[in-house]
DNA sequence: TTATAAATACAATAATGTTGCATTTGTGTT
DNA sequence: AACACAAATGCAACATTATTGTATTTATAA
């Protein structure tokens, strides 16, 4: 599921993108890369309380500018980001998928291998994005609801 | 589009759910009926600005329980209102069609004659409930960039 | 008309996100 | 290797959005 990257991976991808490879950025990217939900600024900040607040956010924020990351907001509205596949370049994201809200655990899986439908619009619309939400358990919750644990 | 509804039925509405027919609660719910698009807090608050924004607050969230109206949020992940039709109750919604997000008035229009895809999920993942977001232009908007207005 | 529970208004607080600026750091160039 | 400069970070202040507690007001049923 998350794609295992190593350390001068994610320096690469800095440079690619014209993008100074500093300390905060490489952790937030190998934390990202590392799971295989989205992940909030609250989560970053529990975990790398060391770097700013402001820092964090602004990190995403070029992130998903650069095309590094894209953004999908959970139940709660509360914005979300999950790397994204090869496929989306600057300033133009392919987020069309599935994003897979768990009700228990709360995590955002999204889940690339599911294609879109394909829709027709009602007359007057032009759309120039879809993304799907589902809610409900995931893999491990319903595991764990169906024999009882917790 | 929009449902049209006079004040007895707003009334009766309101008495059906057990709420007290009160001011706030009828100027809500005739303003949310009087458009076809999503409504946030901070419209509301905008409007209706002898209102405490905590009561309008507390009404959205009393609405959404009795199933009188559903959250969807928009780009900025601020929640917005629509008015759900019959088959939403209380605490159960069904919430299953295309909320459309205007990328130029940031209306958001819930298109309920387009019916879902059904489409299936990955092993383990059980799903509860399905929403299906478009960005783009909404009619009115669209046909202003056509003849390039404004 | 009155009693009571519910709803509102107001005040305070919390959570989340943004802006401006001084300081630090990475990187290309000498 | 050292320097210069742009970029990134850290810090402080502020803005917005949402929540909680409580006194006051209001709707409704007796």
């Amino acid at each position: 599921m998350a794609q295992v990257k190593n350390n001068y991976q994610f320096e690469d991808m800095l440079q690619k993108h014209n993008l100074k490879k500093t300390a905060p950025r490489l952790r937030v990217l190998s934390m990202m890369y590392s799971k295989n939900t989205a992940t909030s600024q609250p989560d970053l900040e529990s975990v790398m309380n060391d770097i700013d607040r402001v820092t964090l956010y602004r990190i995403l924020n070029v992130f998903e500018e650069k095309g590094i990351i894209h953004k999908v907001f959970d139940l709660n509205g509360t914005a979300n980001y999950a790397v994204c596949h090869s496929d989306c370049q600057e300033n133009h994201h392919h987020d069309e998928h599935l994003h897979f809200n768990c009700t228990v655990c709360k995590n955002v899986y999204c889940l690339n291998e599911l294609n879109m439908p394909r829709l027709t619009l009602p007359a007057g619309f032009e759309a120039q994005g879809f993304t799907l939400y589902a809610s409900g358990l995931c893999p491990k919750c319903s595991k764990k609801s169906a024999v009882k644990v917790n």
